[in-house]
DNA sequence: ACTCGTGTTAGCTG
DNA sequence: TCAGCTAACACGAG
């Protein structure tokens, strides 16, 4: 579920699915996923434009129109569908294309949102674009745990819970440290990492698919076999190796 | 039956 | 100002 791998795989699809496609009707009812637009807002302002570039920014897609931008967030259990049966549970927005084509968020828990021009100077720069500099200076000057930066959205766009318990892992850091508290060496190291949890993400078909990520839900360190270490850190379940994550 | 959680955000507390 | 905590969403997995 939804890190930035799953949101990349979402924008490729929307690509082949969307791009040039022109939209002919809008379900937005869903009140809390469409929040703050009233039922009727978002179809009001879609309607008749024409899909011209899928972008993304972390977990955010990006969906622009000849009209106004689209923004699209899976939150933690949302997930597109597309050319969908009209029967689909848990179904809270869709759009259907003059072609006769649709795209449909199916969201059981409905945290994802759906909004028209999303505001994205709140986002940091995306977690495969950013720069050694632009890491050292976001990740290595807050007082925060380090795992709690790589999760501010605000700071780091695109890392989640599972990619950062995984990220960490690889460079060998406790999640505990604080930001400051990391050399050059460190940072560089963990930025690698945070590069090679998500190539490996994409690779494997998702997230919770990678060999980390089923050894961390055993409790298991992948690399010893030994058990991992638990706690709350950042406000979120983390799993670490005392043996290498110093 | 019961607890937990791959995300985000507002509102509050220290 | 910065960081931690909680509630809200509402379902599936273990």
């Amino acid at each position: 579920m939804p890190e930035l791998p799953e949101a990349e795989r979402a924008r490729q699809a929307l690509e082949h699915h969307a791009l040039g496609r022109v939209v002919a009707d809008a379900d937005d009812s869903d009140s809390f996923v469409c929040r703050p637009w009233a039922p009727g807002g978002l179809r009001e302002a879609l309607v008749g434009h024409r899909v011209t570039g899928v972008a993304r920014v972390g977990k955010q897609l990006l969906v622009e129109t000849d009209g106004p931008m689209l923004g699209l967030h899976l939150g933690m259990s949302g997930s597109l569908r597309f050319d969908a049966d009209p029967g689909l549970r848990f179904k809270r927005f869709a759009l259907a294309f003059t072609d006769g084509g649709n795209m449909v968020l199916r969201d059981p828990r409905r945290l994802g949102r759906v909004t028209l021009d999303p505001a994205r100077g709140r986002l940091g720069p995306d977690a495969l674009e950013v720069s050694l500099d632009r890491f050292r200076d976001l990740v290595g000057r807050s007082r925060a745990p380090v795992k709690a930066r790589l999760l501010n959205q605000q700071a780091l766009a695109g890392v989640g819970n599972l990619l950062a318990d995984e990220a960490l892992w690889r460079a060998g850091i406790d999640p505990r440290r604080r930001g400051v508290d990391l050399d050059r060496d460190e940072l560089a190291r963990l930025r690698r990492a945070v590069r090679a949890s998500i190539r490996g993400a994409l690779k494997a078909g998702g997230t919770g698919r990678s060999p980390f990520a089923r050894s961390r839900s055993l409790g298991i360190c992948p690399r010893h076999g030994s058990e991992l270490a638990m706690a709350k850190v950042g406000g979120r379940t983390t799993r670490w190796c005392p043996l290498d994550q110093t």
